[in-house]
DNA sequence: TTCAATAGTCACGGATTTCGCAGCTAAGGG
DNA sequence: CCCTTAGCTGCGAAATCCGTGACTATTGAA
């Protein structure tokens, strides 16, 4: 992610509540943020008129936004629905450089979501499939099959009970 | 997620071959929704070119597809540049029915992602916080202390490799 | 202090997009 | 066969988007 500092709005200078190096987000745009998590398609006059700028300032701000990388405005989709039926976690433990294993799971389209962690798994991996076929190729031909991977633990998803894309609405 | 039928329209029948309940969504829709994948603010006449369909088609189909609850267009934040810093997926494991712990769970704000699964876990869920403090608090103070729950292990994120929202674009 | 230089905002057109509606066609059901 | 439903198209009117130039603070250096 890119650093680029955001000019400090000082007039709300009580926005720089938590967070100080790795905060360039002021309130207004994540006010703004908030507006368009709630609908990726408002249009820009009326975001201004519930943040309190002009639709040229929204515009600016959410261009900005986007080319930082701060956000992104896409379409999310209900895997269930598209067809993939299958779906698990799969923590993995890893012999000697993580990075190459992660970059190798990184590359693979099933693999939805790629992490390190700290615990008794090295990396946690969500895998999204079509099928019980798909899923066990996955597992065990593609990511068993990764130079370094010492051993695999799969959680089966049976039911997604929450799924949100609201981090900063709180 | 609702599970209304989409009408087939029998002009691309092979779509709906063995097709029943789970396969509502046909070839076009799905190129529509790969459209929105890549901007979700793309223009509905730029999606019609793309995809062989007049603007107005097009706007139909992305509103259904909204009001079923298929797909939704929505901003989504690097978790880091807005102010959440630590995160963790934490397996837990409970005694008795899990729907009422998932349920809480699902009620906590902090808990971006809650699932049900097979395997050494009974429940999944993805805790995004401030600080070390607040995470500390949410597992062991909140999670640990529903009913129900017997056991939890944390896996703190050290670096997030890859986080897609592509589903159906493959 | 003074003076650029910079960043952010606003205002205001013209181009583009969105929106609502009417009409058309094809598929099914009675 | 008639009727209904669902989906698509085309077309204006209204709204939105987008580029641009001017204005205002703020910053930093002379």
């Amino acid at each position: 992610m890119h650093h680029g500092v955001v000019a400090s709005r000082s007039a709300d200078s009580s926005s720089s509540r938590h967070g100080n190096s790795s905060s360039p987000i002021d309130a207004v745009s994540l006010a703004i943020i908030e507006q368009l998590q709630e609908d990726g398609r408002r249009p820009y006059a009326a975001i201004g008129k519930a943040v309190g700028l002009s639709e040229a300032a929204v515009r600016q701000r959410v261009q900005k936004l986007l080319d930082q990388g701060v956000m992104q405005i896409v379409a999310v989709t209900d895997p269930l629905t598209v067809g993939f039926r299958r779906q698990a976690m799969v923590g993995i433990n890893v012999e000697g450089d993580l990075d190459p294993v992660a970059e190798a799971l990184t590359a693979m389209a099933e693999c939805e979501y790629v992490v390190m962690t700290a615990g008794s798994f090295d990396l946690m991996v969500e895998v999204v499939c079509e099928d019980d076929d798909h899923l066990l190729e996955v597992i065990n031909k593609r990511i068993r099959a990764l130079p370094g991977v010492r051993s695999t633990e799969s959680f089966v998803y049976l039911k997604l009970k929450k799924q949100t894309y609201m981090w900063g609405t709180r």
